[in-house]
DNA sequence: GGCGTTATACTCGGATACCACGTGTCCGAGTACCCCCGG
DNA sequence: CCGGGGGTACTCGGACACGTGGTATCCGAGTATAACGCC
């Protein structure tokens, strides 16, 4: 039960580039800027690209740029982008099998077990849909989204 | 993101021991029960041992027996004797590595990121510490509780 | 000087090895029970 | 008939293979840029 060792990256990034205000930053600068293999970097930003939450460009001056604006993506979008949004508990109705397996009239009512699973798993996402990348932003030490813009940037 | 496919075997296991009111099952009658390996179950049962959620007794007329009761036995507890009481997410403060490493003196107050994510872990747990093995029996069918007594009673 | 063409360098995107954790299984150590024997 | 001792069968407990998902890496397809030559 945990994350995949991407996601801190892969949140890092994203706030990196909602400092940018639209700009777009190449994989390999996020990289450098957080000291993480590039190319691995790179295949976690795709499945954002997938997910809707980055739009990517090709070619020089190119790369990732937020595709919504930060008051809009939630720390939800990123994790489930990036690990997967499948349920962490899979009920598979074993009460209903073996020896002492409950007949399926009894089982109208879906397994109490499953319920209460599925309730602590949606107060998780909640809690992580109720905060947006602005709200990191806000939250960030003065002076850091300069000089982020000021790294990042590629004068023309 | 998920917990692992014993998660559901120890949770009925569990289930299934409240209702024995204190009696003890081996870990074969219980695998019997529910149609699981039974080698399989007996390793993920050990865990809840060293939790301190069952007891464990050998030779004949032994097996696992609750080592509280029902109202005392968390979800949580089950969950991570199971599956390991480890964070989700771990940060690993990358915030101060690479080219744009924010300096130690402005990281005094700890990552928002991880601030939020910490946060939202608390809430799953907090749901899962909430709802006790006696809730579970409470919302079982009918007669279940009765039949699953006779069915693992052992005769002396 | 302005425009079209070409060459270039840079970007993402998917396909490919490597490794660790979880799944599934097995056999050995220990113990409570039961049977048998002796008093 | 009662008590003690030994054998037995049953239980947990930890050690051992196997498979899948995640980590880390590479090279190829595509494109905007920039330079160059021509008009």
């Amino acid at each position: 039960m945990k994350l995949g060792e991407s996601t801190e990256c892969v949140l890092h990034a994203v706030t990196a580039l909602a400092q940018l205000g639209g700009e777009a930053a190449s994989a390999g600068q996020l990289a450098e800027h957080y000291g993480v293999p590039a190319a691995y970097l790179a295949k976690q930003l795709q499945s954002l690209v997938r997910a809707g939450v980055l739009t990517a460009t090709t070619g020089p001056r190119g790369g990732f740029r937020l595709a919504m604006p930060p008051e809009r993506i939630t720390l939800l979008h990123i994790v489930e982008a990036v690990d997967g949004a499948l349920p962490f508990y899979k009920c598979n109705e074993i009460r209903q099998n073996g020896r002492g397996g409950i007949p399926s009239e009894q089982c109208l009512a879906p397994c109490g077990l499953a319920v209460r699973m599925a309730a602590a798993e949606a107060a998780w996402r909640a809690s992580l849909a109720g905060e947006t990348v602005a709200d990191i932003l806000a939250s960030l030490p003065e002076g850091i989204p300069e000089r982020t813009r000021a790294l990042l940037a590629r004068e023309r």
